[in-house]
DNA sequence: TGTTAGCACTCAACGCATCTGAGTGCTAAC
DNA sequence: GTTAGCACTCAGATGCGTTGAGTGCTAACA
């Protein structure tokens, strides 16, 4: 059996239809519809049809039919139409997401919750992978005995920091020194540059051996791994308890546990840093707890070459139309403010 | 009619087994406690004298009595008899504090984890304002094009950064000097001092009077203002709705709300900084939002005069006994922990 | 005089049967 | 190929009696 144009007009209506109310929709309810010709029974045969084909689920005999991924899927790679956000909207995110701002972190913050507000859903954004940036400057700053802070400055304005051993011995003028040192050799590399720029320092090193190891080290850490929770951010928490498919307070607790790991969270959104919109439904998104979520994701770009993610993550009912919109616009939005601070 | 020592008893019974169950306390309950050796019919002549105090409540003539705010007030200042935590439990609670570490917002976030896992109920931790800690460095990077990014680090190992404007004609190296004159002049002293160093350099500088005048009101203002939302870290955001009382998703909802805006929370949280437990029941913290929520918090020390303040919100039927042994342990902890960074 | 047994009363919660209506599948007519 | 008609299904709402934990009051007891 193939689909045939009607199929797809049926189909796009239960589904437009379901993810207005989240209630199974019945033959009547899309006879109704402008737009659709025909009586209940036609529609009957037709879901009847779609339902063996894998693209309509029947929660019980007696009640209307839920679509299944596999129609989500064929929803957004053919069926939906996209809409276009109102310039009065468009000005009022961007508006909203300049209003903090001074820091780049309070800029992401903004974001998230400009994201969630937008589409009702939970947003999440993660800063872009340290190795992707280049140096801009390193501080070591004396803050007790034998210990110092040492900062990260990056390209794309964010800060990293660290705390670390002194050996004996050193004082202030000698860290900052050093400080220079490693700014100047450093700077503006990207990350083989830098390991490469390690190597021949250690080298070349007659004394501070240990503390140049140390601080190295470390600063290969930040680059090489992944991030660390402040890379994470969160907003709109509580938005999907707004959903009936949330009521359960089960479901919340978990939904709300995978938000707080945010070493799951960055590994399930920021994965695919590249593409421009992904969009990963139920199960796709290789995660037990969110097997009834999609999770749609965009990129924003830092500089040239790095760039971080932002998601939405919502029932698979949602609404992808308007949330791909907003992703779309806000992933450009946040590369234009971010690359002003560049 | 006044409380005598067989109704201090029983009304201990009362809120304790109230605590642990969250159902409504009759006569029968109480009587067969150990310790409590009267019959049912005694215990309901107390427990009707204790309603007509104020000290319980009835939900429905036909149930048991609940604790009303204020027995939870008297169980708090006089009742509750404290408990020790188990050196087992400090040594493993010490351990998860350090896993992390390396950072100071790390630090903090470990301490969230491990507090709302100790507790089960919500934690927050505050970080000390940076007008009651001392500078220690300051540092303006280029990050592009007439713009620079101001790097603060305090004596708490805390760092912060803005972006600033930068006039035209200043290279690297200018901002390079300008920012060892700042740290040279701001370092290690106290607010009022910073402010008269503003004056007099701004008095004295022939050139970057521009730059200079942002850059201080730039630190000026992060000095002054209450923090930023990276200053309020929460942790065990999910583990309200275990509850009964969050069964409802209304109330869950508001919680979560109140939860996302660090600002509110930054000002329940971190009001009483100088105070060793401070404990609000239910509306004693003036918010509608949270009158069916208790606030348990403590402080914690970073370096002599600053201060932050962890603590936990739970339902007004919290476990105020455990909760302030764990803050209190928690609040020594990581004032242990981060003056080693000091 | 304080304590307790006894008893009538209350009322949320539970189980159970019934009703309702949205929705289906099938058949026959258009 | 489409549709009207009809019997059938079944979750969810509604109504109702039962249950049992709990109370307050009274009278007897130590």
């Amino acid at each position: 059996m193939q689909l045939d144009d009607r199929k797809y007009l049926i189909l796009q209506a239960i589904i437009d239809d379901y993810i207005m109310t989240a209630i199974p929709v019945g033959s009547r309810t899309i006879s109704r519809k402008s737009g659709v010709g025909f009586s209940p029974a036609t529609i009957r045969n037709e879901m009847s049809d779609l339902e063996e084909l894998g693209y309509l689920d029947q929660p019980h005999t007696s009640a209307g039919r839920v679509p299944s991924n596999k129609a989500y899927r064929l929803y957004v790679d053919h069926l939906m139409k996209t809409v276009k956000l109102s310039s009065d909207e468009r000005e009022r995110m961007h508006e909203h997401l300049l209003s903090k701002s001074k820091q780049v972190e309070g800029v992401i913050r903004s974001a998230a919750s400009v994201l969630s507000d937008a589409t009702k859903y939970t947003a999440v954004i993660v800063a872009p992978k340290l190795g992707t940036l280049r140096i801009k400057h390193v501080q070591l700053v004396p803050v007790a005995e034998r210990t110092a802070l040492m900062v990260i400055v990056t390209s794309a304005g964010i800060v990293k920091d660290a705390i670390i051993r002194v050996p004996n011995g050193l004082d202030a003028d000698d860290l900052y020194s050093i400080s220079r040192m490693l700014t100047q050799k450093l700077a503006d590399k990207p990350l083989e540059a830098v390991r490469q720029a390690f190597a021949e320092m250690l080298r070349n090193a007659e004394q501070n051996r240990k503390l140049l190891g140390e601080t190295l080290s470390v600063i290969e850490q930040k680059l090489e791994s992944g991030g660390d929770a402040s890379d994470v951010i969160v907003g709109g928490t509580g938005n999907l308890l707004e959903y009936p498919e949330y009521s359960d307070v089960n479901k919340a607790r978990n939904f709300l546990a995978v938000l707080e790991s945010k070493d799951k969270l960055r590994n399930l959104i920021g994965r695919d840093g590249g593409m421009e919109i992904s969009i990963r439904i139920g199960p796709e998104n290789q995660m037990p707890e969110l097997s009834d979520c999609s999770i749609v994701t965009a990129s924003y770009r830092v500089g040239d070459h790095s760039n971080g993610t932002l998601g939405i993550i919502g029932p698979t009912r949602m609404n992808y139309n308007r949330v791909i919109s907003v992703l779309e616009f806000m992933g450009r939005a946040l590369s234009d403010v971010l690359s002003e601070y560049r």
